[in-house]
DNA sequence: TAATTATTTGCATTCGTATGCAAAAAATAT
DNA sequence: ATATTTTTTGCATACGAATGCAAATAATTA
């Protein structure tokens, strides 16, 4: 009910002190002594004081909040990010602000416009893109943007993915070691960079081993689409003996399809390869080979990139690639017979 | 570079009114004539003009910020309540800042200080507890408070969950039902209300109809917990036939050993029960028998009881129980010679 | 048309904190 | 003890928008 709000100016009261006073107190690297900080400490607690952030914000046009936008919760490598990411800012001070935008992305425009409200003093967009019109107004509002996971041709982003090409190339060289014959697609939503960069690093390397694609199919990311394209690429009379899912999340879709509608066995009739390396990738249930995306060290990159930004509004953008291992488990066979296939 | 803020005041100057006129049209429910709407919109889009939140705040005490605190996010049923919440609270107005903390959580106390150093509307704290006294803070500061999916005994506080102990309940029902005889449980954290309602409720029918639990094992809701305590159960000389597990996450975990450590069978060597109805539940390669807990229900009614709070200072503290089915699937069996055990 | 009422508008102030500047106090040097 | 330098302090103002109040304008009525 009493909605007290204690202010500065109550606290200096009680100290016998000026309201400037109390401020400085509160602000780090400013000229107190020891007696005035004494006197305004034991009276801040006593009362219960704490600097309201907003007030703070806007005279210092630093309001330690950083926007991020989400589209796919629910594919767990999101969470997980989430997760290191606001741990990592909340220990310098930051915290994050949830946009919450459709997975059937459109106008993130409207939504990046209600971010900068707020202040923000960077912003983050988790496998999302933005116009360039967008991208500019945050240039000039001096606001930092930064893709985290998905690229888009603009040099006023920065760019934090890992190597999608040299993943889909891996998985190709990995396959093709592995003997197998009719190497199969499925992809992720045709919008994203991700999707392309590592298909496109796929069909390279199987096209420089004299090989190509047996079949393709889209998921977009989504469980349901991906059922649908494994029903489609399994049902044909002679099935792939091989696919790489363009996502993990996908990837557990399509396996279940294999096994339990199809009554195929995964690997010896089909192997699966993955994207992500969630942690559900490791459960004995799917057992996924993939690539890892290293998600901590994608964090800490783009932690380190947007903290830089703010402190100094002269820090260039950057692009920063992170490669991941192939981690191999037991959803792909490894045929014995696998050699001389190098160009 | 050109860190360019607009303001009301030179929106104003440029469509030839006051500031305050600027303001009432951007306020809604203002007196403002045609005209000047005209005149002051025009300007406004001329110039990109948006209302700055932060000052707004600070005026009218409203931030238009909700703190969420989170612990669990590898837990999935949080991250989809988290995008439920996010959204909901979107369509509103409202945003959410994300506050991370520890598993093990102890010091929740200092992350609340610092949610109300951003003068939230609301906090809502996701499977986390405060403090007696820290709750009298919010309340003194006019914060609405509400749990989510975690009791505390404080009427200053809302709360909103699902009916543990019917859940329960209805698992030993089911269980008993099925011709069961040793039931196993393994526990969540005994430090969560959830968990303990789960069991109580589990436990307290059990007796009802004559029975007592076979073993019991704690897997704290961590993965690696369960696992430890799986297979610390199932490696007596007479196993369970049936195990309860506090929540999915940690069933899939024991599902893992059970099927893929200790070669056993789903459902003819044992029944599994999980609790949350995860997505992941549904998957075939688990197919989880569980109790349902409607995220989508309860983060309606957190919404509705946190909006409710805010917009009336004086709205009592509520406590809601959605209570959620038992949905039956394939890692239970259900005995044909289940009957006549009822006291 | 004049008188009365309803709407708009601008002025000035407020929210809570930070900060440039000059005065005051303390510390140091002569 | 005095002069000089350094540190601390308070005053006053600024941040950007919202709002009570009174003046100005428009709409309505007689």
């Amino acid at each position: 009910m009493a909605t007290k709000k204690i202010t500065s100016l109550e606290v200096a009261k009680l100290a016998g002190v000026s309201q400037s006073a109390v401020s400085r107190v509160f602000t780090p690297g400013a000229s107190v002594s020891k007696k005035t900080n004494e006197k305004v400490r034991k009276a801040s607690s006593k009362l219960g004081y704490r600097p309201n952030i907003l007030a703070r914000s806007l005279i210092t046009g630093k309001s330690r909040i950083i926007g991020l936008v989400v589209a796919h919760l629910d594919n767990y490598f999101y969470p997980e990010a989430l997760e290191l990411l606001s741990n990592a800012l909340q220990k310098k001070g930051y915290h994050v602000l949830v946009f919450m935008v459709a997975k059937t992305a459109g106008n993130i425009d409207d939504i990046v416009d209600e971010i900068l409200d707020y202040q923000v003093d960077g912003i983050i967009l988790a496998s999302v893109s933005m116009s360039s019109n967008l991208a500019s107004r945050c240039t000039a509002a001096g606001v930092p943007v930064i893709l985290f996971n998905r690229t888009q041709d603009d040099d006023r982003l920065s760019v934090v993915t890992s190597d999608n090409f040299l993943g889909g190339k891996q998985v190709a060289q990995f396959l093709i070691a592995g003997g197998h014959k009719r190497i199969a697609y499925i992809a992720g939503w045709e919008g994203a960079s991700t999707q392309r960069d590592r298909e496109s690093g796929f069909v390279d390397e199987l096209k420089k081993q004299g090989r190509s694609l047996y079949t393709r199919e889209v998921g977009n990311f989504i469980q349901d689409d991906a059922r649908q394209a494994a029903r489609k690429m399994f049902t044909n009379d002679e099935i792939p003996d091989a696919v790489f899912v363009a996502s993990d999340d996908m990837a557990f879709a399509v396996m279940d399809v294999i096994r339990f509608e199809l009554g195929l066995k995964i690997p010896e009739h089909v192997s699966v390869v993955g994207y992500d390396d969630v942690p559900i990738a490791s459960w004995p249930a799917y057992d996924l080979t993939t690539i890892r995306q290293p998600a901590n060290r994608m964090v800490a990159e783009t932690v380190s990139i947007i903290l830089e930004s703010i402190e100094d509004q002269d820090t260039k953008p950057r692009r920063i690639q992170i490669d991941g291992p192939l981690i191999m488990r037991g959803s792909t066979r490894i045929s014995s017979n696998a050699s001389g296939e190098n160009e």
